[in-house]
RNA sequence: GCGCCCAUCGUCUAACGGUUAGGACACAUCCCUUUCACGGAUGUAAUACGAGUUCGAUUCUCGUUGGGCGUACCA
């Protein structure tokens, strides 16, 4: 069997949408699983729509998601080059081959005329579809016009008759009849091709086993593989991914929220949960099981798993993993992941100190940015306290029992966890309240909040003195 | 309009034609607990509808409905 080789190939029109993410992870995953390769190529023939920045974009952001590929820009392979716009060259050899051949012609139809053709189809209710005119144009007629350097472009021809079947790994055998099938322009008159001719000459020519993509592309196929059949070419396989929807089902879009993969990334999602999440939107293994490496998922990964409805894009479940994901990070590279961002706000505080708030959060964090924005009363002392919090934590007779720990606390020579915690516990002993009467206020004191780790456990780590300076301060204020 | 695809809890999904239709997220309750989270337990919740085939249909067939995609010199 020949080797398994994969592609993405998205056009640089922007940043990577999580839809397109899903495509590369699903074909990286096919082809790693597999011993294959997996190829980058980028369908710049749109000139009009082309975005400065957007390829490296591209390539950073699946650099950043861990998808690694074998062959594409920066990484030339035995196929290049893998920008379609440099490939220009060899799409009109090929599409001038389809003319020798009798299977494509030039047209010289103008854009008015289309236009208008397309309108009075519409009126009609007839669809939509060029009228062939210039299928009919004599050699001698079509040599002439070129002579004069009319503006054209080149179609191919759709067979009058019959049907064409494709065989797809997650759906199955779908046919089109030709006859709905509209002549559609692969040359057009700036000399770029269109997707369908630069995809299929590509596909061949970089020797692409296996054709993954979004199920938009279901209904173009049977041109495809009308093309492979002109040239003579082998038929990739085929599978077409279900798409990713927004809540309302609709196709996922910008307007119904975050799409890019760059908004996730700046959420604090890690690339494991995006990867996790994303996989699962489509794929299941055949056991129960939700959290995956990006190994495992090489290992599990089959096409034959993958599912053909529509998945919702539903952020609830990729927080829940993302959460799972952290936690199972080191401590170490949790740091190193935020290392910019600490040195932005955290500049003066040590690794050492930095990576102990880490510890402390690391359970109870969602986000990664968490990190950083649930955690300033490790760094900062509080100057204020929120209303939610103070109705919590500060009843009418803390303001006493704060002042007789606050003595407490003074006299305390050792301030490591276990004294600090038993200090307080005698304290209640004493005064014969329950303990929580005392932490509730005293965390809010030291923390300012009425959430995070044990309240101990930040004393011990902010140190006597801020510890002490922090309940004065509340003290005073409230 | 035409073509194609799709249809299981709110969401992601599992289920050789035979299961009390399973799991996960979310939600609710309880346990653990100084708070929040974690963890544990329990609960609420689904086969779109209608026929047919079959001893038996979530599963196969047909129809209906709903949704989606496509129908460009965009990908």
């Amino acid at each position: 069997m020949d080797k398994i080789r994969t592609r993405f190939a998205p056009s640089p029109t922007g940043f990577l949408h999580v839809g397109g993410l899903r495509t590369a992870l699903y074909n990286y995953l096919f082809a790693k699983k597999n011993n294959g390769d997996f190829i980058l190529r980028i369908e710049d023939t749109d000139q009009n729509r082309l975005v400065e920045g957007a390829i490296e974009n591209l390539i950073s952001t699946l650099h950043w998601a861990g998808i690694e590929y074998d062959e594409g820009p920066n990484k030339i392979g035995a196929y290049g080059p893998y920008i379609q716009s440099q490939r220009l060259k060899i799409y009109k050899t090929h599409a001038e081959k389809l003319i020798e051949n009798e299977n494509a012609y030039y047209c010289f139809c103008s854009h008015e005329r289309l236009g208008q053709i397309r309108a009075k189809q519409i009126e009609l209710h007839l669809p939509p579809s060029y009228d062939r005119l210039c299928r009919q144009l004599s050699k001698d007629q079509v040599d002439e016009k070129l002579k004069n350097n009319e503006p054209h472009v080149i179609r191919m021809k759709i067979p009058l008759s019959g049907e064409i079947l494709i065989e797809d790994i997650v759906r199955g055998k779908v046919s089109f009849v030709n006859k709905i099938l509209d002549d559609q322009v692969i040359l057009k008159s700036d000399g770029f091709p269109t997707y369908h001719l630069a995809v299929v000459v590509d596909d061949h020519l970089m020797e692409i086993s296996h054709v993954i993509r979004g199920e938009e592309w279901l209904p173009s196929t049977p041109k495809h593989i009308l093309l492979y059949n002109y040239f003579g070419w082998e038929i990739p396989k085929f599978a077409h991914l279900p798409l990713l929807l927004n809540a309302d089902k609709s196709k996922l879009s910008k307007r119904q929220g975050d799409v890019a993969v760059e908004d996730y990334m700046k959420k604090g999602f890690l690339q494991e949960s995006l990867n996790n999440f994303i996989a699962l939107l489509g794929w299941h293994p055949s056991y129960d099981r939700e959290i995956f490496s990006m190994e495992e998922l090489k290992n599990e990964f089959t096409l034959e798993r993958v599912g053909k409805s529509g998945a919702i894009f539903n952020v609830e479940k990729l927080i829940w993993l993302n959460q799972q994901h952290i936690r199972k990070l080191k401590n170490e590279k949790i740091f190193e992941l935020l290392k910019t961002d600490f040195d932005k706000v955290r500049s003066n505080f040590s690794k050492e100190y930095i990576l102990k708030t880490i510890e402390l959060l690391k359970e109870r964090v969602l986000h990664l940015t968490d990190f950083i924005n649930n955690s300033t009363y490790f760094f900062e002392d509080p100057k204020n306290y929120s209303d939610e919090a103070v109705s919590k934590n500060w009843k009418p007779d803390s303001k006493e029992l704060m002042k007789k720990l606050l003595i407490e606390y003074e006299n305390l020579e050792d301030f490591s966890l276990l004294k600090i915690e038993d200090t307080l516990k005698q304290l209640s002993i004493k005064l014969n309240i329950k303990i929580g009467v005392l932490i509730n206020p005293f965390r809010l004191l030291i923390s300012g909040t009425n959430v995070g780790p044990s309240v101990f456990h930040i004393a011990e780590l902010i140190g006597k003195q801020k510890v002490l300076s922090r309940m004065k301060f509340g003290l005073e204020k409230l």
